[in-house]
DNA sequence: CCCTCATTGAGATTATATCTCAATCATAGT
DNA sequence: ACTATGATTGAGATATAATCTCAATGAGGG
């Protein structure tokens, strides 16, 4: 079993609750890639592998990896939340191209920084952001 | 009629369309305060005053005012989108209390500036951006 | 006055996400 | 092994924002 899997299970048993084969699956298929997935593409790939977790599994456990830590919620405009795991991913954020919704990332430390700047200046205690640039990509643009 | 309502006006008639009285109130009840609007709200307040617009007018409405350049739609990570309207308020980003719901505004050119660097290192076109920190306000950190 | 097309409103529809609840399952205690 | 307890699941119902449909109305040009 993959190390970030474990992780889980250790998470969900450390919390009194059950390391469920439907759990298990949620957590395999978004451990899989690095993509930022969705809850209807996780059903989906999971309905494809044979496997039969419910919308409402797919949905708490989600949840769970996210409460978890090793899996980000994003909120990326779209109409639907976007899920990326987090080990050997550090904090980024995100391009959104407009026309062909390609997704790319970047990092910009000192952006952090004065995040924490403005927050510090406002009195204001962050426990996260989000930063999304909307655009066209180096693609859609030479069209 | 103020300013804003006025160009709003032009920039109706200019694109051949009518400006008409339900046009007129979504316009003005936007521009009557520098809140954070959302749809909802703006169709109470129009009941409120007596008026009689439809919600799908207003949502349609609220589409012709991000059009004309007069009014910004915001995605604060709530369930629904919000308004606010932009001349006498220079670009800004937002900290939101994820106890009280309160929106702080706060301003960093800085920030700006690195995130025009990030897209000319990807040869990304950005035409806007998103950037929301979340977390406890002061009043809210004291509890 | 007529024609055309923009506009509107009521309600239907879409889509994401959450909730409900009965059936099932795991586990600990006896 | 039996039972009681509480966790888990799935199917479908529900909530909610936003969009869509379409018939009726209205404005403006010729
Ligand atoms: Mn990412
Ligand atoms: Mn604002
Ligand atoms: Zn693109
Ligand atoms: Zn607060």
């Amino acid at each position: 079993m993959k190390t970030e899997t474990l992780q889980f299970k250790s998470y969900i048993e450390e919390k009194g609750l059950l390391f469920t084969p439907e759990r298990q699956s949620v957590a395999e298929e978004v451990f899989s890639s690095h993509d930022h997935l969705d809850a209807e593409k996780v059903l989906k790939s999971l309905r494809v592998r044979g496997s039969k977790v419910s919308r409402a599994t797919v949905y708490r456990t989600l949840d769970l990896l996210v409460e978890s830590g090793l899996v980000e919620k994003i909120d990326l405009g779209e109409d639907r939340a976007a899920y990326e795991h987090i080990a050997g991913h550090p904090h980024h954020d995100h391009l959104v191209c407009l026309r062909c919704g390609k997704v790319q990332e970047f990092e910009e430390p000192l952006i952090e920084q004065l995040q924490e700047w403005a927050c510090e200046k406002a009195s204001f205690k962050a426990t996260g952001h989000s930063l999304n640039i909307y655009g066209y990509c180096e693609n859609c643009t030479a069209k």
